[in-house]
DNA sequence: CTGCTAGCATA
DNA sequence: GTATGCTAGCAGA
């Protein structure tokens, strides 16, 4: 793109990313990152974002800090830790651009820099050298015309260009190989993200941007029309020179509008439009080579005087302190601030009058006093406070310990706030803790390990001796309560403590823990390990008093904590470009639905609201209310149009349309954006300790229910692939909940259909019909597949007749049959019935417990719901002890014979792995076997395998 | 901006 | 009829 886009460029068929084929996801994420900081789009939020800052002698500081802090990380998350990588920050000169020029009122309208941010620009361009950061500063040149030069030329060097900006207007730049990312949202855009943000591709951004205009630049658009007539036209008539061409055909204001703005939008677009090939000679040496926009080791004498004049306390002294010189303030003065804990309101049993003291650790010799006490500790409790909820993304504030009860230590490494005191330097303490963390004999115990085996990876710490784990111990001790250390504390030490919102607030007003006053953060902090520790020491004994429980907890949940980190932190290949053609035919068959469905009711309706779709369908064109909502609006869902979709023509465009929108903005838009742009790949969450059977969940992105039903929706897992030289292995239980429930009931008839290994829902249907097996037709067969489903989910026949659309009285007759036929498992589910209410629970098979508050409690309808508990929760919780014992088998397998095989996710009751090709041979009968043999049922277990280049067609 | 509802994706 | 998580729309702040 050397030249700005001509206006009669056609829209092309698809955006502008290549096939798979002659250009895999992973080949971008290979390429060498250069790294453009528009400057300028954040001095205001810099300046805005901090609190006002002063320096000893009341120059105005915030900015600056604001700057230093986003440089470092920016330089630490896209180009790592080490050296080198390539980067520039590029900043608007003052100064008339070539814009002016075009348009005299460019940007005239704007208010003049605040003194107390000018004042701090010099310093900012000063320090950000200091770092390390190429700066650039063009007279004449804009900086967003500076970057899209300088991406062009670096991605045709042969550059990954990552371009961290506030400024939306640069994702005009995005391509393949540019993407942007916004470091005050943590917001990435590349190629599908834009798409989705703005509903136009990246190349059609000034065509949008012409239309809308820019009131902040004062560059007028089209009156009247904003994003969503912007995105219409364009979508109707292909490009802002479409859009014109057809001026005289648009109906309406905005019509009307248009054709006044024809004489301008030329201009608009020229202004709206990143300069591409502006001359950097003199300013990029070597140019047009980048080569010489290298990022430095940071000046660090240099960078200590410049802390030291604007009165940079903190920082100066962590800096110092790396220079190996004494941090002169901590080694003369600071002294541990001992803090006593909050009054607990109820005193716990055996805590009597326990003084509690936390200690704040801010000297080398109170830091090594602790690691002392670690390491003579029997057991450890220990927790990081960190600047993010995403795992793979968080960096450690501060860390805490706790040896025994009443005393607690924190270690505050990265509080940045008004008032915060010189702190260790956090690479120190890491490198004197590090020992003690990866010391496997060294037993540690925490809320939640998973969350700071994460963070502490994100610094480069492998932990081991993990031994406990409070939200495992109370998971499998008692799963249908909260397990958050808050409640834990309640409920087993009756005692409450500080809680994070007290700390930082909530919503748009809460605050980062690192800007957290020290001393209330000790508080926290040191309350968090010690209330651990505690936790564990109550609950532990409890747990382990019952066999089954402390069995499940130590050889299930703990082992696979371990491992559920790896496959979090390996992530899943995903291919964008897949997505993004998948977004492009979606939105235009929506599109196409749209006409027609706004042709049917006319007039226009949002389709994506069961408000207005109720509107239109019941009071506008009268069709039949079939069902109400919860709240009494009649009902749209998809039972309902499907019904009236056999007498009217609108409700199945508005199925479909649905359909499509819940592809298009569940995943085909979604996941590229969860792609870590750090390591090119998606990195789900497993919650261990949520669903009350035992089964795992996943979220951010949820990888358990990517679409598979629909021809369509089963396209989203092309997207799933492998890296070059691998495939995608995939294995599934086969009916593993029928299995189990023919183990658990002991029905002769049930577990010799497994035995013979016949069809099971066709052995049913042969039951239930009275037929050879070889005589039952494939409804009789879809039949008998209801039943069985029902069965695991504890249905009686209303629900059967619901869902195979039969009369009440025919599916009860279809139950009576079945019973019959399979009276163990009618004796079953009685006996599981009057076992819950006995006792209150039920268990799965290897003794994993599941209470059931309602199964004696009051109420008709709550008491049935338990009751389809107690038969699902053993089914359900038995299959999931299994594959979690699957996951464990087989990645000791994997481990002990040195495989690279890699498990990337799992999905109830199939397992996916990253396969190189020389080990697909091992997958496919080793994995299988493995999953097979955890267990010795009355009935085999089953693992069907498939092999392929994605996880579609691995099936 | 926050919380709720309706609707829907998976096993 | 079991178990989950996520999105868009929308109402009330």
């Amino acid at each position: 793109m050397t030249e700005p886009a001509a206006p009669d460029q056609a829209l092309p068929e698809t955006p502008a990313a290549a096939s798979p084929a002659d250009r895999p996801a992973t080949d971008a994420a290979a390429l060498p990152v250069l790294l453009l900081v528009d400057g300028s789009s954040y001095l205001y939020r810099a300046y805005h974002a901090m609190p006002d800052l002063r320096s000893p002698d009341g120059f105005p500081t915030g900015a600056i800090h604001g700057f230093i802090a986003m440089m470092k990380r920016l330089r630490e998350q896209v180009i790592g830790a080490g050296p080198g990588g390539h980067a520039a920050c590029v900043f608007d000169a003052s100064g008339p651009t070539f814009r002016d020029a075009w348009y005299p009122e460019y940007k005239a309208q704007r208010a003049p820099m605040p003194d107390d941010l000018r004042t701090q620009i010099a310093p900012i361009h000063e320090v950000v050298r200091l770092l390390g950061w190429p700066v650039l500063e063009v007279p004449g040149i804009e900086a967003d015309d500076a970057i899209g030069t300088l991406a062009r030329v670096g991605a045709a060097a042969g550059h990954r260009v990552i371009v961290s900006t506030g400024d939306k207007d640069l994702a005009q730049l995005v391509n393949e190989r540019v993407t942007l990312i916004n470091t005050m949202t943590n917001e990435t855009l590349d190629i599908p993200g834009v798409q989705a943000k703005f509903g136009v591709p990246p190349e059609r951004i000034v065509d949008y941007l012409s239309l809308i205009g820019d009131t902040v630049d004062n560059v007028p658009g089209v009156e009247k029309v904003g994003p969503k007539t912007a995105v219409k036209w364009l979508a109707e008539h292909g490009s802002l020179a479409g859009v014109m061409a057809a001026a005289g055909s648009i109906k309406g204001v905005a019509g009307e509008n248009l054709r006044k703005a024809l004489d301008w939008l030329p201009q608009g677009q020229r202004l709206v439009t990143v300069v591409t090939d502006c001359d950097l000679a003199g300013h990029v040496p070597g140019w047009p080579a980048i080569e010489s926009l290298a990022l430095a080791p940071v000046d660090k004498p240099a960078m200590l005087d410049f802390l030291q004049r604007y009165g940079f306390g903190r920082l100066k002294n962590e800096l110092a302190a790396e220079l190996g010189a004494p941090a002169p303030a901590a080694a003369a003065g600071a002294v541990a601030v001992p803090v006593e804990g909050t009054a607990a309101p109820a005193t716990p049993p055996g805590d009597a009058g326990l003084a509690r003291h936390y200690e704040t650790v801010l000297t080398r010799e109170q830091l090594a006093a602790w690691i002392a006490r670690l390491k003579a500790a029997e057991i450890s409790a220990l927790d990081t406070e960190t600047d993010s909820l995403d795992p793979m993304r968080a960096r450690i504030v501060g860390i805490s310990f706790a040896v025994q009860p009443g005393e607690a230590a924190y270690v505050p490494l990265a509080h940045d706030g008004p008032d915060a005191p010189e702190q260790l330097p956090l690479d120190e303490v890491l490198a004197e803790l590090r020992p003690w963390l990866e010391d496997a004999a060294a037993a540690k115990v925490g809320q939640n390990i998973k969350y700071d085996t994460h963070v502490l990876a994100n610094h480069g710490i492998t932990v081991r001796g993990w031994r406990h784990d409070t939200l495992l111990e109370s998971y499998v001790f008692e799963a249908h309560l909260a397990h958050s250390l808050e409640k834990l504390a309640e409920r087993h030490l009756g005692r409450r403590g500080l809680s994070y919102e007290d700390l930082c607030g909530k919503g748009a007003a809460q605050i980062p823990f690192s800007q957290v006053d020290v001393v209330r953060a000790t508080t926290y902090s040191g309350e968090d390990s010690e209330m651990t520790l505690q936790v564990h020491q109550q609950l532990y004994p409890q747990l382990a008093a019952e066999p089954g429980m402390k069995r499940v907890y130590e050889e299930i949940e703990l082992p696979v904590s371990a491992i559920l980190a790896r496959i979090e932190r390996h992530g899943v290949l995903v291919d964008a470009g897949v997505l993004a053609r998948q977004s492009q035919q979606l939105a235009q068959r929506m599109m196409d639905l749209e006409r027609e469905a706004y042709d049917i009711a006319g007039q226009p309706f949002n389709m994506g609201s069961p408000k207005q779709i109720g509107e239109i369908l019941f009071t506008k064109l009268g069709l039949p209310v079939k069902k109400k909502t919860a709240t009494g609006a009649p009902s749209t869902d998809e039972e309902v149009l499907q019904e009236l979709a056999a007498d009217y023509p609108l409700p199945a465009r508005i199925l479909e349309h649905r359909s499509l929108a819940k592809l298009k903005g569940t995943y085909t838009d979604k996941l590229p954006q969860m792609v870590n742009p750090a390591t090119g790949r998606v990195h789900t969450n497993y919650a261990q300790a949520v669903a009350v059977t035992g089964r795992l969940s996943s979220n951010d992105p949820n990888l358990q229910n990517i679409p598979i039903r629909t021809a369509d929706g089963r396209r989203v897992r092309e997207a799933f692939i492998a890296p070059p030289g691998h495939v995608i292995v995939s294995a599934d239980y086969s009916q593993i909940e029928l299995r189990i429930m023919a183990h658990m009931s002991g029905d002769p008839g049930l577990t010799r259909a497994f035995a013979e290994g016949m069809d099971v829902h066709r052995a049913t249907a042969a039951e239930v019909f009275n037929l050879a097996p070889d005589a039952v037709t494939s409804e009789q067969r879809r039949y008998a597949k209801t039943i069985n489903f029902g069965l695991i989910y504890g249905m009686g026949a209303f629900g059967l007749a619901q869902s195979l659309g039969i009369e009440q009285k025919a599916a009860k007759d279809y139950i009576d049959r079945y019973f019959a036929r399979f009276a163990g498992v009618k004796r079953y589910m009685d006996d599981i019935r009057a076992s819950a209410a006995d006792k209150g629970y039920v268990e799965t098979l290897f003794g994993r417990r599941i209470t059931l508050l309602d199964i004696r409690g009051g109420n008709g309808p709550r008491r049935a719901g338990a009751e389809r508990q107690a038969i699902n929760a053993p089914m359900q919780g038995t299959a999931a002890d299994l594959i979690k014992l699957a996951m464990i088998a087989v990645q000791r397998a994997l481990d002990e014979q040195g495989k690279r095989t890699v498990m990337v996710m799992q999905v109830h009751d199939e397992l996916v792995f990253e396969v190189p090709e020389d080990e697909i041979d091992w997958a496919r009968s080793e994995v299988p076997r493995l999953m097979a043999g955890v267990a010795a049922l009355s009935v085999p277990l089953l693992a069907e395998v498939g092999v392929g280049p994605n996880w579609e067609q691995a099936h």
